[in-house]
DNA sequence: CCCAATGTAATCACAAATAAACAATAACGA
DNA sequence: TCGTTATTGTTTATTTGTGATTACATTGGG
């Protein structure tokens, strides 16, 4: 019994049921729950599973939808750092994008006033500025309750028919050698259609993801133009990013 | 019993009831009222729901545009009697179109829990329906902040891509000689490219709307399939609409 | 207004699950 | 043959989740 087949079982397992427990399967399989252990730690780490105390579950039960305002307390206070610089880079009459995310979203009550326009595929970013001094202009498309946007081939095919001054993305991991990642494909697939549409992009993304590789790679850094980012962030590491290309502002 | 499937099944009751019971969950779960409570709290704490005292309800996501609201009020009690029939005429499985409107909105509620899929145009419903069992698609393009609904060239364009079993529209005026009629043109234009991309066509319309012309008409009576209307509709009138080809529900 | 009934928070206790360090084993190539 | 490495199991200390007990808060009638 080598961990390919054990791999096999668990996965099945949890496809067929929506849970397993470490104790449970190590009796069925003949080996021992630290073995298990492992072997969900592995499975865990790829995203096939989420592990529970004793046991695992199906990674989309345990991803319930997250009230946003919640999820945007990580690190608000960086975040709305980063939001104040990246509001100082937007002129009255821009058209800009505004990327899905808990980081971009702070930009919000700081432009209801601006006299521009917002494309985005964010519902709380739609939310926020419905009703107020800004043209909203939505991405359509099929609506990912999960994270609270439009996701997919329409939304990314209606993204490509604007022109936008500035692009305004979120990312959930950034590093000199990999560029960007993200944790979904999904989100990254929108993050190059409006890169592709903006004639700058602003990469607004807090000190703690930086050289941080989430699991899919999506675009090399050149293809941001701004690194916006908060005085956590190691002046060394600024230093290196400066010499990649990037404008950055801390 | 783990967390994690317990959550589950707090959340699902939620979304179906859309409050729970501490004692009664935790006799259904088998664990003891003391666990459900710290769940709970978990959840809480993460906005997923809203503590009370001795349950949880579903917290109100709506944090919905006051004036619609305050418009819905008008005919209220016969706009939800005319939801409550349409709603009996949707099937699992089917995807539908709802339109932006007073009329339409109460639909939402009794759809929520639905295995269905839903197009919109309307930010209210949008909202509403964002997060329940129902799949949401948005026609995107510009957002008409006055009429919390996005209008225009890409959202008609939009949903002529996508086909729908069900068309439910609403409408500012209907009446035998003069078809339908509408104070923009703008949701003139989205209610043709509905009922265009469906099947079946059902006109939700309130009693005070018979007979009542718009300044601008702009579809004939051929162009609906049902029509749903309350019971203050006269019986003559109702005969009529008959006549003239409509199935009529009241 | 008070009182009983019910729900809740706080503390403790216990069992199960876990992580960490270490040991055993097998596979592999030089 | 040896040493290296990956995999699995053992032991022990620690953490986590759960339930019991008690004291306190909230609710809804007299």
């Amino acid at each position: 019994m080598n961990f390919q087949l054990r791999k096999q079982h668990l996965l099945a397992t949890l496809e067929q049921h929506g849970s397993l427990e470490v104790t449970e399967t190590a009796r069925q399989l003949q080996t021992t729950p630290i073995t298990i252990r492992r072997d969900l730690a592995h499975l865990a780490a790829k995203g096939l599973l989420v592990r529970t105390h004793g046991g695992a579950v199906r990674p989309h039960v345990a991803n319930a939808p997250v009230a946003f305002h919640r999820k945007a307390a990580a690190n608000l206070a960086q975040k709305e750092h980063i939001c104040r610089l990246a509001a100082a880079q937007i002129a009255d009459g821009d058209t800009i994008f505004i990327d899905c995310g808990s980081t971009t979203f702070p930009l919000c009550p700081l432009i209801r006033h601006r006299k521009i326009r917002v494309v985005t595929n964010s519902l709380p970013v739609l939310f926020e500025l419905a009703g107020s001094a800004v043209q909203v202009v939505v991405a359509g498309g099929e609506v990912d309750a999960e994270r609270q946007a439009m996701h997919g081939l329409v939304a990314v095919e209606q993204l490509r028919r604007y022109q936008v001054d500035k692009a305004f993305l979120g990312v959930d991991g950034l590093s000199l050698r990999r560029g960007l990642s993200a944790n979904s494909e999904q989100e990254a697939s929108i993050s190059l259609a409006a890169a592709a549409a903006a004639r700058h992009v602003y990469l607004l993304c807090d000190a703690s993801k930086l050289e941080r590789d989430k699991y899919f790679q999506f675009a090399p850094l050149s293809l941001v133009g701004t690194l916006v980012t908060d005085p956590a962030a190691p002046a060394a590491l600024v230093a290196q990013y400066r010499e990649a290309g990037l404008l950055v502002l801390v």
